[in-house]
DNA sequence: TATTGTTATACTCTATAACTATA
DNA sequence: TATAGTTATAGAGTATAACAATA
């Protein structure tokens, strides 16, 4: 009995059952607005952005050519992304938001700002600065490329 | 630009990012033992146990019946979990570990130890109780049913 | 040949809804 | 009818690998 005894919730695992209960919600927060929380995910890579290729953006994003290729595709059959080719370099292209694409981030991110404010007023202002400090050492250490560093 | 300028990483974002990361780390360790991460949850979430519903189980690991039917007839099929009727109401099921699945609690507990401690290692041993007290805060705020909580 | 993207394929995870067998 | 489970279907998310175009 003594290996398992301490079952207790390992860390990893408490994280997962509270960012899939956050990110749940959030779905069915922007699903309204036909958006998934991946597509969002790579909408606001691309905010603020001129154009980015897609490898660039998959090694921003953590995830794979053709995993992008795939997210940009539907984002660009709903008219949120552009897809332009790179004229120095005929291989390469560029990805960057459309004109609804970029009129949609703030209203994503309200939506995100509210369900984050909803979601974790359960905890003390203290104890949110905690978690998001705790948080960003977690993605600086392991390297996990957060947005706003390009 | 006011409404986005502060688009700064929402906290679900990063706990999104985070988990996704341990996660995924996690998952490429209990391949080897032939085991997904959400197999490794439902098999967890059964030690200790006598027998419990897929209905049962459902609402604890907060899945739908179907989810959890398609996911113990994987874990019955690597004999990991068996399946019983129930005497008293034939409609019901019982489901538990089998005596493979409870040898193998242990060794994925230890995987699931080590890579904790793999990646949380970059906290101080303060942050982690920090993290894991806010974790433990937001789960039970949020009704999120823990495992050791039957 | 090496690199950039896309496409093909496959698998996990999960949901909804239809269905079956009890109750 | 209502409930317990299973099965059918579907779609998101992601990976790997084959492929096409260009360098």
């Amino acid at each position: 009995m003594a290996a398992v005894s301490d079952l207790n919730a390992h860390t990893g695992y408490l994280l997962r059952m509270v960012s899939n209960a956050v990110s749940q919600e959030f779905a069915g927060k922007v699903a309204g607005d036909g958006v998934t929380v991946a597509e969002w995910a790579m909408l606001r890579s691309l905010y603020g952005s001129d154009g980015i290729s897609p490898s660039a953006l998959a090694l921003k994003m953590g995830m794979t050519k053709g995993a992008i290729s795939k997210l940009a595709e539907r984002l660009a059959k709903k008219g949120l992304i552009e897809r332009t080719g790179n004229p120095d370099d005929k291989r390469g292209h560029s990805l960057s938001l459309s004109s609804a694409g970029a009129r949609k981030v703030p209203v994503l991110a309200r939506l995100a700002d509210n369900n984050d404010a909803a979601f974790f007023a359960v905890l003390s202002n203290q104890e949110q600065g905690h978690l998001r400090g705790i948080l960003q050492v977690l993605i600086d250490r392991h390297g996990l490329s957060t947005m706003p560093v390009d």
